[in-house]
Formats: structure tokens, C-alpha cells, sequence
RNA sequence: GGCCCCGUAGCGCAGUGGUAGCGCACUGGACUUUUAAUCCAUGUGUCGUAGGUUCGAAUCCUACCGGGGUCACCA
């Protein structure tokens, strides 16, 4: 139940006044003929005609609407700027303009910062030399009963804007998004550069002849990667479902229906910590080509990011977190062998069992849980040693066959798939392999992923039999790839934790 | 889940055992070209919640709630 808090109150009283002076505070029908930015550009050109002539015609006459977000009351005069989604821009007010009813209600604050206004007018230029409306008629359009967190602004000769005040709190910053957006500017281009890094994705991919596909995120098994799942329940089939880890396995079996090149970018759900890069819910991009080895996928993720990179930025170097990376294509490629070899200064092929393995790590001093496969072994040397300081694009190519199902083995030897991942920033980007496609080399895969794990742990991957019959009746060799979308835009947006750049961000209830 | 830090006015913060403060915002007033407007004046609180210690608690202790960081797990 809501507590109007003193500020509040006092604008439910305002509201009340307003009614009983017959102002409706959020009337039906509203006005606009510009934008805030089209009057502004509406002027500018009117001015770039008409230099300073006697016999000029009349200036551009416009009705804007927005949110005011600054007020100066001068006596007989007022200033008010209003904002639109295009952006700001001054309302020049005089009482011998609007009229004094009107006036009276500025000058008597019933109109409140925050509050959502229509204004007409004539478009002018002030003495300080700003483009305003010179307001002839104004209304109240909608009331804001709350006033939002104060910050103010400071326009620089370069342009640039200086916030005094700040809205910094972040838990209430993402328990109430609208807020933060509302009064955050450059939150919300956080979000347009989302939006727009998923849409310059799509645009890519369509361009390249691949398929866009909606598969079902209510699966009866889930698969296509090392998570627990979230369980729900379908009421009148009586049936368990798990929302899905991944889209892998179902955009796999496409392949085998003809479709040669196919992506999906949705939800995945994955019931594990929250943390500064975890959610449990994210967005995933993933698609599978025919026809190509995880070399062909590398050629595509470097031509991927070098249109998409440039389409959010600009520019094919990015900074983040204080490291400029250059998504120039032509990224390096390295082993696993050789980068562990590299930064952690051991070679793990010299200890090919788990047993000595763990022993050899733990001679380096490490502290590590016992009993764990090889092959995650190999990742946590990668993670303590090699991770963080990818800063460039990378490739890591070639990782342990026992902790990835899907992918084909190396033609080398019995212990490497063909797989990499993606690193940059010191954050991992992406994942893909050559698809293993032999039925009878996947069979022996789920057998041995089963046995890797505790009978019952949520992490192992069941055995999809649907999955081995689609495979049976062929598929084609064939790549694939998946992003963490969140991660990806962390690096377009330089913000360090994946709840900035989630418009709402999991959160335990509020009280 | 373990450990560390934080929670005071609408927002940003100070106050660390003795009358709850500052800036902005808000409220009243002056000002017909201001722009972080300026000037004058007046208000503003379950100090996250519940217990405890104490003559006395925002302050010390305990538990709980919420947030952040970190470790474990992971994309």
C-alpha cells in the first residue's frame, strides 16, 4: 500500500487544485506536431534560410510535448526545459504569451518538474543564444505524482553534459529501471546500444543466408550444456519441463532437416549464482552452418564482428574497462596446449591422467577440490592463468574432448575436440566447435558425460534419444557457435557488470 | 552457500555512546531572456527491521531483511 511521502502529498494536493480549477491532469488527446529534436533542426534551418532579414517570413510554429526537467521561474518570465525521447528543449514562457490563468499555474507551482507538458509556439532564439518555443499555449498533458531524483545539467561550449546530483543507488536504480531511465541519459544508451547490437546480429546473419528459427524453450530433456536447469510443470499433460540451457541440440537436428544454416537469438534459463556476469535468465545467440569445420566458424565470427562492431560503435576498436581491443579481423589463434604452456608455464600433455594432473597443479601451489576430470582440470589452468589476459580477440582452439560432448575430435590425437572459444577483454565471448555428427561417436559421448557425474547431479547431460535418431538419419558436417548477448554488450558498453546492461535484472523480493 | 563492506530526509552524503546535520530538491517571497539561474526566508526523518547492553543507542552486541564485492559454480 502506498505511503505518499511530504513530496508526494503535496503534489496530490496540487492535483486536486488543478481539477477543481477544471485542468484535467491526464486528458486523453494530446497534440505534437515536432519532436523536441525536429523543432530544434526545424529552427536551425529556418535560421540557415533566413539570415537576419527585416522582410523575413515568420519563424516555424510547433507543438511540442515532454517531460519537464528543469524550471527557472523569473518573475514575469519563465524557462522550462522539456524532454522527449529525441531529446530537450527550452520553453521560453511569458505571462503577457500564455496568459495569466495559466501562468498563474506555473508561477503557483502546480506544474511540477517531471510533470508531462504541451506546449505551441514560435519557435525563436534567446539572448544566451538558445533555440526555445516561444509558448503561446501550454497544458498539462500528465501529472507526476513522484517526483523523480534530482539531477542537474551542465551544458559544456563542447557540448559535452556535466550531471550534478546523481541517481547512483543501484539497488533502487534496478528495482525501478523507469527511474534510472528516466533520469539516467546515458542508461538509456546502454539499452539503444543493445538493441541496436542484436539487430546489427540479425541483419548479419540474414545477409549471410542463414535462417532465422524459434525453438521450445518448455523442453522435456534438457541439453547442449553443463547447467542445472529450472523445472516447471505442464498441469494438463502432467508432464515435468525443464526451460532450456541452450539451443544447441534442437538447432542441430534442423540440419538434418535441410535447413543449412540456421540461428536463434532468445532466453536461456540457468538455475545457478547471480553474480556480476551470471543471471539466470541471458540471451544467447547460436547458429549452425553446414558444410564448414570450426575453421569456416572462425571466418564467420570475424567478419561477424567486424560488421557488428562498427555498427554499435562506430569503429572497429573498442575501450573497455580502460583496454582499447580491436576487433580488426584476423584475430589470433592459439592452442589451449600452447596458451596454458605460455602463461601458466606447464605443459599438460606431460600429465594426460586426471591423477596427475591435479597433482601437478597442486605442486604449483594451488588449492583445487579433488577428483575432478581432466579435462576441467585443463580449464581451471586456463582460467587462473590464461583468461583475464586475453585482451584482443582470440581464439582458443582446442579443448578437452571430455568436457565437450558435441564436437569432433582432432585428427592429432585421442584427447582434443575441435572446439574453441572466443576471448576478448579477458572475457569470454563465445564458444563453437565442429559438430560431431557421427550417431554411434554421440552415443558414447552422452554414455561417457553420464559417467563424469554423480548419479542425479542436475549438471550432467541426459542422453537425448531424439536427438541420436535425428542424427541416424545423417547430418551434415557442420559448425556452430553460441554468445553470451548480455557479455557481448558489457564490451560494446564498457559496463563491468551484466545487470547494466539488463533492462530488469533478477532480484530477490523487496521486503 | 562462506567471508568482507554497506543501509541516516525525495536524491547524494556527514555524524561512531550525550538535543539527528549538510548540499540539491521541496515550501513561502523577489526578479519580463534564464540555463547547475541568483537572492531572502521556513520546513523536512519509524537513522533497514526486531531484540539486547546502557542512566542514555543512528553509534556497541545478536538475529533477520535488502544491496554490493569476493570465493565456490557457470555463458
Amino acid at each position: 500500500m502506498w505511503q505518499p511521502n511530504k513530496l508526494e502529498q503535496e503534489r496530490l494536493e496540487k492535483i486536486q487544485r488543478l481539477e477543481a480549477a477544471g485542468v484535467q491532469p491526464y486528458p486523453p488527446r494530446i497534440e505534437r506536431t515536432h519532436t523536441a529534436a525536429q523543432a530544434l533542426a526545424a529552427q536551425e534551418l529556418y535560421e540557415a534560410e533566413h539570415p537576419d532579414v527585416p522582410d523575413a517570413p515568420p519563424p516555424p510554429v510547433v507543438t511540442v510535448c515532454g517531460r519537464i526537467r528543469r524550471v527557472n521561474l523569473k518573475g514575469k518570465v519563465s524557462f522550462m526545459h522539456i524532454e522527449d525521447g529525441t531529446g530537450r528543449i527550452q520553453l521560453f514562457l511569458r505571462i503577457n504569451d500564455v496568459g495569466e490563468a495559466v501562468y498563474d499555474q506555473i508561477t503557483g507551482k502546480l506544474i511540477d518538474t517531471d510533470d508531462f507538458v504541451q506546449a505551441t509556439g514560435s519557435m525563436m532564439r534567446t539572448k544566451a543564444g538558445e533555440i526555445s518555443v516561444r509558448v503561446t499555449e501550454f497544458r498539462l498533458i500528465a501529472k507526476s505524482l513522484s517526483p523523480l531524483p534530482v539531477v542537474k545539467q551542465q551544458v559544456q561550449d563542447d557540448g559535452t553534459v556535466v550531471e550534478y546530483g546523481e541517481f547512483s543507488d543501484v539497488e533502487t536504480r534496478y528495482r525501478q529501471r523507469y527511474a534510472d531511465l528516466a533520469v539516467n541519459r546515458s542508461v538509456r544508451d546502454v539499452f539503444i546500444k543493445r538493441a541496436r547490437a542484436i539487430s546489427a546480429l540479425r541483419r548479419f546473419f540474414d545477409d549471410q543466408g542463414f535462417l532465422e528459427v524459434e525453438t521450445p524453450v518448455l523442453q522435456t530433456l534438457y541439453g547442449g550444456a553443463a547447467a542445472r536447469p529450472f523445472t516447471t510443470f505442464h498441469n494438463e499433460l502432467e508432464q515435468t519441463l525443464f526451460l532450456r540451457i541452450s539451443f544447441e541440440l534442437y538447432l542441430k537436428r534442423l540440419l538434418v532437416g535441410g535447413i543449412d544454416g540456421v540461428y536463434e537469438i532468445g532466453r536461456d534459463f540457468r538455475n545457478e549464482g547471480v553474480s556480476y556476469k551470471n543471471n539466470p535468465e541471458f540471451t544467447m545467440l547460436e547458429f549452425y552452418k553446414a558444410y564448414i569445420d570450426y575453421r569456416g566458424v572462425m571466418d564467420i565470427i570475424e567478419r561477424m564482428f567486424g560488421y557488428v562492431v562498427p555498427e554499435v560503435k562506430g569503429s572497429l576498436k573498442i575501450t573497455y574497462q580502460g583496454s582499447e581491443v580491436d576487433f580488426s579481423p584476423g584475430f589470433k589463434r592459439i592452442t589451449m596446449r600452447d596458451a596454458i604452456k605460455q602463461y601458466a608455464e606447464i605443459d599438460y600433455m606431460e600429465h594426460p591422467t586426471a591423477e596427475s594432473l591435479e597433482k601437478a597443479i597442486r605442486a604449483m601451489g594451488r588449492e583445487i577440490a579433488p577428483g575432478q576430470p581432466w579435462g576441467k582440470l585443463v580449464e581451471y589452468l586456463f582460467g587462473e592463468y590464461v583468461e583475464k589476459r586475453l585482451i584482443q580477440p582470440t581464439f582458443v582452439m582446442d579443448y578437452p574432448r571430455d568436457i565437450s560432448p558435441f564436437a569432433k575430435r582432432v585428427d592429432y590425437d585421442n584427447f582434443h575436440v575441435e572446439r574453441f572459444e572466443i576471448y576478448a577483454g579477458g572475457m569470454e565471448l563465445g564458444n563453437a566447435f565442429t559438430e560431431l555428427n557421427d550417431p554411434r561417436d554421440q552415443e558414447q559421448r552422452f554414455l561417457d558425460m553420464a559417467k563424469l557425474y554423480e548419479k542425479g547431479d542436475e549438471d550432467e547431460t541426459p542422453l537425448d534419444e531424439d536427438y541420436l535418431r535425428a542424427m541416424r538419419y545423417g547430418m551434415p558436417p557442420n559448425g556452430g557457435f553460441g554468445m553470451g548477448i548480455d557479455r557481448f554488450v558489457m564490451m560494446m558498453t564498457d559496463q563491468r557488470s551484466i545487470r547494466d546492461v539488463l533492462l530488469y535484472p533478477h532480484m530477490r523480493d523487496e521486503k
